[in-house]
DNA sequence: ACTATTTGACCTAT
DNA sequence: ATAGGTCAAATAGT
């Protein structure tokens, strides 16, 4: 059974692979222009961070209500401290938690970030940046995330996303970020993006196994491609090019 | 002047 | 005592 909510994310991510698709046709008929495929190029990205924003919806069914159940079973194996402990880390009270590996120092989730701070971590030789929603003290949002450098060459960044948005803004694009691109041929509700499949399971995997593992996405980057799928290009005509459309859809979800 | 970033100090958990 | 996370004054950029 797919929530309304996974739909929308569905919806988000098939729009994001339409608009794929629409480049890719551009590439090979060598129609390739700024102004072609600029608005293509934002779409996806958008289209992805919409899709990963329901990460983060506090409306969430599956998270708030089995995650606690799950939660509650393994409080009986853990003192009253660690429980606390790993709740701030998390899990809890409607916390989302996702880890994402990307060549990119900033990849594009669609919020707006402040730094606050960064420290050196011991045992890594990069030093890990703290952020908080940009809109942390006007609307009492709690989203903080953290970017630390894993790898060299080729270079990788880990972003650890903490808290949930209660924040309004929602896909703010910037194009001096990269994206992580994903590949659609396989089965969508496992293999796509750990992050949209059920929050149990993302509990379960911070409980059984230490914070370090919490959805660790560490990939080689020639794993994110995007590959033409006849199934998917199907359910999903070829997306008109507007820099506009995007937004327009996020209103129409609200 | 306003906003964002830097960075040392401070706080908390282990 | 140490490590990781946050605060806040100083600084930089616009």
């Amino acid at each position: 059974m797919v929530s309304n909510i996974d739909h929308k994310a569905m919806e988000a991510l098939l729009r994001g692979q339409g608009c794929a698709n629409s480049l890719k046709i551009l590439l090979e008929n060598g129609e390739i222009s700024s102004v072609s495929t600029k608005p293509l190029i934002n779409t996806i990205l958008d289209s992805f961070s919409f899709a990963l924003s329901f990460v983060d919806s506090p409306n969430h069914p599956p998270y708030h209500e089995s995650s606690s159940q799950n939660m509650a079973s393994h409080m009986s194996r853990r003192s009253s401290k660690q429980v606390q402990h790993r709740r701030k880390l998390c899990v809890a009270e409607g916390l989302v938690n996702y880890r994402d590996d990307s060549p990119t120092m900033c990849p594009n989730d669609g919020f707006t970030w402040r730094k606050y701070g960064q420290k050196t971590i011991k045992g890594s030789l990069h030093k890990r940046c703290y952020y908080r929603c940009t809109y942390a003290k006007d609307q009492n949002c709690n989203a903080t995330k953290q970017v630390q450098k894993i790898k060299d060459n080729p270079p990788v960044y880990r972003t650890t996303y903490l808290g949930k948005h209660v924040c309004k803004a929602v896909a703010v694009h910037d194009d001096t970020y990269g994206s992580t691109m994903i590949r659609f041929d396989q089965d969508v509700s496992e293999s796509i993006m750990p992050q949209l499949t059920t929050i149990d399971h993302q509990a379960i995997t911070m409980e059984e196994n230490s914070a370090d593992h919490i959805m660790n996405q560490e990939c080689d980057i020639n794993d994110y491609l995007v590959g033409y799928d006849p199934f998917w290009a199907s359910q999903f005509p070829p997306f008109p090019s507007s820099d506009t459309m995007f937004l327009e859809n996020i209103a129409a979800f609200d």
